[in-house]
Order: C-alpha cells, then sequence, then structure tokens
DNA sequence: AAAGTCCCGCGATCGGGTTA
DNA sequence: TAACCCGATCGCGGGACTTT
C-alpha cells in the first residue's frame, strides 16, 4: 500500500489537516510539530500524491512549455531558461508543437485538462484567421481554469484581453535597425529571405526591414518590394534556396538579410557555392543571434534578442513572482550586433 | 496562538440499481 | 439487453469552527 497523507499524519501523531500544512507552507505550524511532521515524513518516505492534490486544490504543479521545436537554439534556450527558472516546484513540460498550429491547439488542451498551473507559449502566432480564433479561445479557456499563461514571443493580441500576460519581441525594431545598418553602410539593393508569411514574428521582422527603406526613400512599390523578398521555413535550407532564388531574381544585390540567423547561414552557403566573397561581394546578416553566429566565418551580422532573460521573466511572471508589467505586456528590446558578414559594398 | 475536528469540494470512474 | 442514473470512492486542500 502506498503512505498516504494519513499515515503521516498518523506516524506524527497529528492531523492530516497539519501535515498538509506543514508540507505546503499555506499556514503557520509551531516549529516542534512541523519538525516531527517532517520526521514522519522522512521515516516513511511519504511524497505527496500529485493527483489527489491537484484534484483536491483544482491546479496542478505543471508547467507547459510549448515550443515548435527544442532542437531549435532559439527555442532550446527559451526552454532551458524557463525551466531554470521553474526550479524544483514545478514540473516544467517541454511541447514541440513542430510550428503546427494544431498540435498546439491540442497541446493546449492537454494541458488544460491537467490542470496546469501555467502555460508558456514560445514563439509566433499564425495568423490565419480561424487558427488565430481558436488559439485565443483555448487561452481564454486556460485562463478562466485557473491557468496563468505567458506568451514569448507572441504578441498579446494573440490572447483575449487580460487573459494572460504577454512577453513581447522587439522583431520590428530589430528589422529596422538591421536594415537601417546596411543602408548606413551604402547598400541599395537588398534581398530579404523570410519567414512563413502567416506568422507574427515574420510579418514583423518584414515590417521593420520595409519601415528603414521607406525611410531612406528605397521602399519602391509593392511588386520591387514582393521581387526581393521570398519566403520559407526558418531553416538553413530555406536560406540556401531562398539566396539563389533571389540572385536569380535581381544579380544586383548587394545584402541579404535572413529571417533568423540559421537562415543566414543557409544563404551564406549558397552565396559561397556561387563563389561570391561574404562581405567583399554581398553583405549577410540574421537574427536573434544565436551562439553559433559569432562563430560563423565571417562572423554574423544579426540582432540580439536576450532570450535567456526574456524566457526567465515569462517563467517568473508564470508563476507570480514578478508582478505585472503596465498592461500585462513587456516589450524585450533588440539590440543590433554587427560583425564581419556586412560592409559597405564595392563602389 | 496552536492544533484539532468537521466537512465540503474537486472530477473521473465504477458498481449496482432502475427504467425503457 | 441496452441505456440510463445514482451514489460511493479515491487523497487531499482549505474554510469554518472548536478545543487545548
Amino acid at each position: 500500500m502506498a503512505v498516504t497523507l494519513a499515515d503521516v499524519a498518523a506516524r506524527a501523531r497529528v492531523s492530516a489537516a497539519t501535515v498538509s500544512r506543514v508540507l505546503s507552507g499555506n499556514y503557520p505550524v509551531a516549529e516542534a510539530t512541523r519538525a516531527r511532521v517532517l520526521a514522519a515524513v522522512d521515516e516513511l518516505d511519504y511524497v505527496i500524491n500529485g493527483p489527489a492534490s491537484a484534484l483536491a486544490a483544482a491546479t496542478s504543479d505543471l508547467v507547459g512549455v510549448l515550443v515548435n521545436d527544442v532542437a531549435d537554439p532559439f527555442f532550446g534556450i527559451m526552454a532551458s531558461a524557463v525551466q531554470s527558472e521553474l526550479g524544483s516546484e514545478k514540473l516544467a513540460v517541454v511541447c514541440n508543437t513542430g510550428g503546427s498550429p494544431e498540435r498546439e491547439l491540442t497541446y493546449l488542451t492537454l494541458l488544460l485538462r491537467q490542470r496546469a498551473a501555467a502555460v508558456v507559449i514560445t514563439g509566433s502566432a499564425v495568423e490565419t484567421p480561424e487558427y488565430a480564433a481558436a488559439s485565443a479561445a483555448k487561452v481564454g479557456r486556460l485562463a478562466a481554469n485557473g491557468t496563468q499563461v505567458v506568451l514569448l514571443g507572441r504578441p498579446a493580441s494573440a490572447a483575449p484581453e487580460g487573459s494572460a500576460f504577454a512577453v513581447e519581441f522587439g522583431n520590428r525594431e530589430g528589422g529596422r535597425r538591421l536594415t537601417e545598418h546596411l543602408i548606413s553602410l551604402g547598400h541599395r539593393r537588398i534581398g530579404y529571405v523570410a519567414g512563413p508569411a502567416d506568422r507574427t514574428t515574420t510579418r514583423h521582422r518584414l515590417e521593420g526591414h520595409r519601415a528603414a527603406l521607406d525611410a531612406h526613400g528605397l521602399g519602391g512599390d509593392a511588386g520591387e518590394l514582393g521581387r526581393l523578398t521570398v519566403h520559407g521555413p526558418y531553416s538553413r535550407k530555406s536560406g540556401y534556396d531562398g539566396a539563389l532564388e533571389l540572385l536569380d531574381r535581381e544579380p544586383g544585390l548587394t545584402a541579404v538579410v535572413g529571417s533568423n540567423d540559421a537562415v543566414a547561414l543557409g544563404i551564406c552557403a549558397a552565396l559561397r557555392e556561387k563563389g561570391l566573397d561574404i562581405p567583399g561581394d554581398i553583405s549577410v546578416a540574421g537574427f536573434d543571434d544565436l551562439p553559433f553566429s559569432a562563430d560563423a566565418t565571417p562572423a554574423l551580422t544579426t540582432v540580439r534578442l536576450p532570450l535567456q532573460e526574456a524566457a526567465a521573466r515569462a517563467a517568473r511572471l508564470a508563476l507570480g513572482r514578478e508582478e505585472s508589467p503596465a498592461g500585462g505586456r513587456y516589450m524585450v528590446p533588440a539590440e543590433l550586433v554587427a560583425r564581419a558578414s556586412t560592409a559597405a559594398p564595392r563602389a
């Protein structure tokens, strides 16, 4: 037979309520009694029955962390930081959605079933109307059930008003700064290998890019912008294929921006295969400043997002350890990191 | 003030009983 | 015989209240 709270209570010669108070710490218990209870816990090797506890409290000690793919450093760094910040009091469950909105909804339902204490949803939101609505509704349900939802790198607008905290990334600002940097170096024809078209992150980064172009009168018409932009997944292969496509469309390119660092490395690989020098013939920039970016050859110019700090903040918000930011949302600033992969174009 | 008692509630499940 | 309804059960948290 499993040891229950009642067994501990009998052994410590106290009531079950007292044992519960000692273990939860939600109620003051005299030191001597407390010690006796803890001794009994130790002697019986008692551990709280999680499901029963969740049954009684209508919440569990489970925290869901939704990521596209833990193997992708962008998400791995965040998942790791969330788990570190949670410490040993909560059980982090990392769910790989593969970027699929259906799977995201499925995982949110499973977490709802478990009465998770909190859910941290990382990464961009899909903007297709039906998924956006379904996802927002699911977040609303979680909130109504007492689960604290935190959006990490996803706009607050992806959840119903007041149902979640949002730690947003300065994607627009970062995209703008990156392109400003290229323009200031003298680049005028800048290609862009963007992420999937229906993602908020993709849109925001692209909007920043275009804002910078517009500010310098380089925006051109929509057709021109479209010609210099290709879409694909946030992957190395997408960068590789995208760069070849862009070179084909516009041989006069002097710079190419990748939607993230992995894409940028793919772009670099394609350019090198074409015999082009980086940054001599063409400049390349990425986004995120993942650990490998500084060690790439040449070192990658990118936009740094403090993922670790942002994820730690999200975890604290999830646990109620940090006060709600103004309006329930916090903007993580993006910082330009200029390295060797960008330079002035040849005259 | 500290500790105890009592009891409700949480929600899925299952056995037993009733009805169609 | 299927379809249903009812009540008990699991282990715990916590509120209200009483006793020491």
